[in-house]
RNA sequence: UGGGGAGUGGCCAAAUUGGUAAGGCACCUGAUUCUGGUUCAGGCAACUGAAGGUUCGAAUCCUUCCUCCCCAGCCA
C-alpha cells in the first residue's frame, strides 16, 4: 500500500504507554487483544478506531488479536451481521488469523461457571419480576434492598437454576443473580442478573438453551478463556469494571485479563448508534446499512473510502480518556490524502454543457495525450479522443461572470485540458433564455495546451467529446446530517430521537442522469476510486448496468472557487 | 445531593513526568501549477475550566469550586 506509516514520530497514546511499561517490567510474555463486536449491526467508524487499536496493538507489540463475537443475546443477533463484519474488519485491513472465536462457544463453560458461583454462595436464584428487581434496586442516592430469595441455600439455588437451564420455567419468572451488595454506590453491584431465561433461537446454537448469560458474566470470563491481557473498552463500562474483576476473583480464575476504557469516537454531521442507524434503515430514510451516506465501514466502502484513509484517521485522532467529537473535515483530509496520491485521473462531465468547436475541420477525431497521475508517474498516460462537438461543465461557463470568476465567458480565452486554447465567441440560447450551447474557436497552434507564444490562460477546463464519451450516472453525496450534533438537535426541537430520519441533510444525495465520460471511464473497476479531474473522487456503484454506469462521489476536492463566492 | 470519568486555541491532541504550552485539522496570506487540486513558504489563534496556595519556577503538586459525560435493561 503506498500509504505512509506515520506512526514512527507520533506521540504514544496511554494504552501504549501503559503497555510499554508492564512489557520492561517483564509483567507479560505476549500482548493479547480482542475485538468482540456483538452481533446485532453493522460496524461503523466508531468501531473502526477500536479495531485499529486492538489490531494495532497487537501488531505493534508483537502479539496476537481475537476476533470474538459477544453473541449472548439472541433476540437481537443474526448471522447476516457476523457476516458484514467479518467483511468489514478484512476490507479494513486486519487479519484475525485462527482466532475466530464466539461467546456462544463457551456457553457450556460459562454455564458450569455460573454453577460455581452458586456453590461458592456468590449467586443465587431469584424470583423476582423484572419490575420488581428495578423497584428494589434502589436509585442513584438510595441504595436497594435485598431480595427475599437472596439468602437461600446453595443447594436449593444449584437445584433451580439446573432447572431453569432444562426449561422448566417461564421467560422472565427466574434469573440467576450475583450475591454482592445491594447497598453498593455503584448501581452494577447490586445484585446484578448474572443469566436470564429467553425463549428465543440463536443463530448459532438454535435451541439448545433457554438461558443465555449476561454480558457482565460472559465477557471477562470469555477473556479470561482466551488469555486476554489488554481488554480494550468504552468509557461507558468503567462501572462495570468492578464487576469485571468481582466474577473473575470469585471464580479465582487463573488469568485475570485487565480492562481499560477509552473514550469512543464522535464525528460532526453523523451519528454513531447502532440503535439509531438501524432505525434509518429500518425506516427506508436510507437504502441500506451501505448506504454510501451512512458512517457505517459498508457505507464508506461503497462511497469509495480507501480503508488506508479510516486507518490513518483512525491514527491521526489519538486515543484518550477524555470526550471528544473529531470534525468530519478531519476525515475528508485523510480521504484527500490518500486519494490523492493513489487515484487515477480522469476527464468527466457531471452537467454537460454544449460546446462546438466552429474552426474545427469537419468530422475530424484527434488522439491527445493525458497524464494518469501527477502524483504519479509510474502510472502512465492514456489517449483522450478530441473533436469539434464537445461538452464541458455547465458551471464553468458564466455569461456574465462576476469579478473573479476565470473560467469561459463571452469573448474569454481558456485552455481546454491537455487540447487546446479556445475562445468563446457566441452563445446560444433556447427560447426560455437558456444558455444551450457555446460556440468557440480553436487555436491550432496551441495543441496539447500550451501556446508557442507564450499566451496565458486564466483557466483550464476539463471536457469530453461528445460522439467518444460514454453516459453516466452520478450520485453526489453530502453530509448525512447538515447538524453538526444531529441528536442534539433533534432533542432540542422536542422530537423523540426516532425522528433522527426527518433531520437527514434533504441534499446529503443529488442524482445526476445526464453526464458523460470520457472513454477510459468505461474500463474502471468495481472497488477503486478515482479522480473526475477539477470535481472530485468517485468509484463506481454496485447499481451500475452494462448500459449505465453510476458513480458515486466519494469526496468533493478542495475548492477555492467555492470557497471564495462565500 | 451516590458512584465513576473528563476539562490544554474553533476541532482533535502532545508536553522527557515542576523548567516556562508540539503537531494535525480548519481558517487566512503569498509562491509555484495545463486540476481555483497538489506542493511550498508564511500567518492567525491558549494567561492549559475557575479561584486560591506551595515553589526561584506549576498544564504538571495541594485546597476549594464550576462545567460536561456515563451508570437505576432480565441490552452490550
Amino acid at each position: 500500500m503506498g500509504s505512509s506509516e506515520d506512526k514512527a514520530d507520533k506521540p504514544r497514546d496511554f494504552v501504549r504507554k501503559l503497555i510499554d511499561k508492564e512489557l520492561a517490567e517483564g509483567r507479560h510474555d505476549e500482548i493479547v487483544t480482542r475485538f468482540p463486536p456483538e452481533p446485532n449491526g453493522y460496524l461503523h467508524i466508531g468501531h473502526a478506531k477500536s479495531i485499529c487499536l486492538n489490531f494495532g496493538l497487537a501488531g505493534e507489540f508483537g502479539g496476537r488479536c481475537h476476533l470474538r463475537f459477544d453473541d449472548t443475546n439472541p433476540s437481537a443477533e443474526d448471522t447476516e451481521y457476523v457476516d458484514s463484519i467479518k467483511a468489514d474488519i478484512a476490507w479494513l485491513g486486519f487479519d484475525w488469523g485462527q482466532h475466530l472465536y464466539f461467546a456462544s462457544d463457551y456457553y457450556q463453560r460459562l454455564y458450569d461457571c455460573a454453577e460455581e458461583l452458586v456453590r461458592r454462595g456468590r449467586a443465587y436464584v431469584c424470583e423476582l419480576s423484572a419490575e420488581q428487581v428495578r423497584e428494589q434496586r434502589g436509585t442513584l442516592t438510595r441504595p436497594g434492598s435485598d431480595s427475599p430469595w437472596r439468602e437461600r441455600s446453595a443447594e436449593e439455588s444449584l437445584d433451580l437454576f439446573r432447572r431453569m437451564r432444562a426449561g422448566e420455567f417461564e421467560a422472565g419468572s427466574h434469573t440467576l443473580r450475583a450475591r454482592i451488595d445491594m447497598a453498593s454506590p455503584r448501581i452494577v453491584m447490586r445484585d446484578p442478573v448474572l443469566y436470564r431465561i429467553q425463549r428465543a433461537s440463536h443463530h448459532r446454537t438454535g435451541d439448545d438453551w433457554c438461558v443465555y448469560p449476561m454480558y457482565d458474566l460472559a465477557h471477562c470470563l470469555s477473556d479470561s478463556f482466551e488469555g486476554i491481557t489488554h481488554s480494550l473498552c468504552t468509557l461507558e463500562f468503567a462501572d462495570n469494571k468492578a464487576l469485571y474483576d468481582w466474577v473473575l476473583d470469585a471464580l479465582d480464575s487463573e488469568c485475570h485479563p485487565q480492562q481499560i476504557e477509552f473514550a469512543r469516537l464522535n464525528l460532526t454531521h453523523t451519528v454513531m448508534s447502532k440503535r439509531v442507524l438501524r432505525g434509518l434503515v429500518e425506516e427506508g430514510k436510507v437504502s441500506g446499512w451501505d448506504d454510501p451516506r451512512m458512517p457505517t465501514l459498508s457505507g464508506m466502502r461503497r462511497r469509495g473510502y480507501p480503508p488506508a484513509a479510516i486507518r490513518n484517521f483512525c491514527l491521526g485522532v489519538g486515543v484518550t480518556r477524555s470526550d471528544n467529537t473529531v470534525q468530519y473535515e478531519q476525515l475528508e483530509h485523510e480521504l484527500r490524502q490518500e486519494l490523492n496520491s493513489s487515484a487515477t485521473r480522469l476527464m468527466g462531465v457531471l452537467d454537460p454543457l454544449k460546446l462546438t468547436i466552429t474552426n474545427w475541420p469537419e468530422g475530424k477525431v484527434e488522439q491527445l495525450t493525458a497524464i494518469n497521475n501527477p502524483e504519479d508517474e509510474s502510472a502512465g498516460t492514456r489517449e483522450l479522443p478530441f473533436s469539434g462537438s464537445l461538452y464541458v461543465e455547465r458551471e464553468d461557463f458564466m455569461e456574465d461572470p462576476p469579478r473573479k470568476f476565470f473560467r469561459l465567458s463571452p469573448g474569454r480565452e481558456v485552455r481546454l485540458r491537455y487540447a487546446y486554447f479556445v475562445t468563446c465567441n457566441e452563445v446560444v440560447k433556447n427560447d426560455e433564455g437558456e444558455v444551450i450551447e457555446l460556440l468557440c474557436s480553436y487555436d491550432p497552434a496551441t495543441r496539447g495546451g500550451d501556446s508557442p507564444d507564450g499566451r496565458k490562460v486564466k483557466a483550464t477546463l476539463h471536457w469530453v467529446s461528445a460522439e467518444q464519451s460514454v453516459p453516466a450516472r452520478v450520485r453526489l453525496y453530502d453530509r448525512l446530517f447538515t447538524a453538526e450534533n444531529p441528536l442534539a438537535q433533534v432533542a432540542a426541537s422536542g422530537k423523540d430521537g426516532n425522528k433522527i430520519g426527518d433531520a437527514i441533510n434533504p441534499d446529503s444525495l443529488l442524482e445526476l442522469s445526464q453526464s458523460r465520460l470520457e472513454p477510459a471511464a468505461a474500463d474502471l473497476k468495481a472497488g477503486v476510486t478515482c479522480q473526475f479531474e477539477r470535481k472530485g473522487y468517485f468509484c463506481l456503484d454496485p447499481d451500475s448496468t452494462a448500459d449505465l454506469p453510476v458513480f458515486n462521489r466519494t469526496v468533493t476536492l478542495r475548492d477555492a472557487w467555492a470557497r471564495l463566492r462565500k
